[in-house]
DNA sequence: CGTTGATACCTCGATTGTCTATATATAGAC
DNA sequence: GTCTATATATAGACAATCGAGGTATCAACG
């Protein structure tokens, strides 16, 4: 569906939030601090940023939300990955390879 | 200098714009050309965001411009890459790879 | 016992870059 | 004469991020 540079650019943080939850379910806040060690503290991804994007997606249909409990025992907001999120993932993978391979192979020219 | 995504993704057109006056000093619209062709139309330069970006750079003083003439004969303003340019250039280029392959590497994941 | 820090969610306003659309002007092709 | 490509410029709308603030719970520390 994306066809521009701002939809790459700008969907990047929703794309790595789908990644994340193929792990499994998650509450936001496990979202953004297990983006923020797998991209090596790269990506970091404040409160600002992630529950607006959250709720986009969710709005989208991407992901579904539902009340429980963190693993230590907190009242949390649990993310689960539609089929739909799955899809989306799948699109955006592709997308970004492109995008970022395009750039990085200008960049690496002599 | 930047540290956050959005320094990364949003300054994406000015980094290939940097790297795309290494080849010397070029207009405007053919810069965006340039681009274009050089990432196999991936990367779409819209009019909008290309002369918006030139001032912000000449600003910035990593561009200087200078009226002249197209190789097609016409009147034309020529970009010329300045030496505070060529060092954002350094920094920027290291700071994408480091983003990039931080995402790349995390969409890969199995 | 009070405070600090981590966990966990939420939201507003400002910022910023891109996009679409529009405008001007010239030159060559048909 | 009109269309297409070249070439620059700008205005207004849009969208996502950011920074900063707020709420609340709980454990650890002194």
């Amino acid at each position: 569906m994306s066809r521009s540079p701002v939809d790459y650019l700008h969907g990047t943080l929703e794309t790595l939030i789908l990644k994340t939850l193929t792990r499994g379910p998650m509450h936001g806040y496990a979202v953004a601090r297990w983006i923020e060690g797998a991209t090596g503290e790269t990506f970091p991804v404040e409160e600002g940023s992630l529950y607006p994007a959250l709720y986009r997606m969710e709005k989208k249909g991407w992901v579904e939300a539902e009340w429980g409990v963190s693993e230590l025992g907190r009242r949390a907001k649990l993310y689960r990955l539609t089929r739909a999120g799955r899809q989306q993932l799948a699109r955006d993978t592709e997308a970004w390879q492109a995008f970022a391979s395009a750039v990085t192979r200008v960049l690496a020219r002599v």
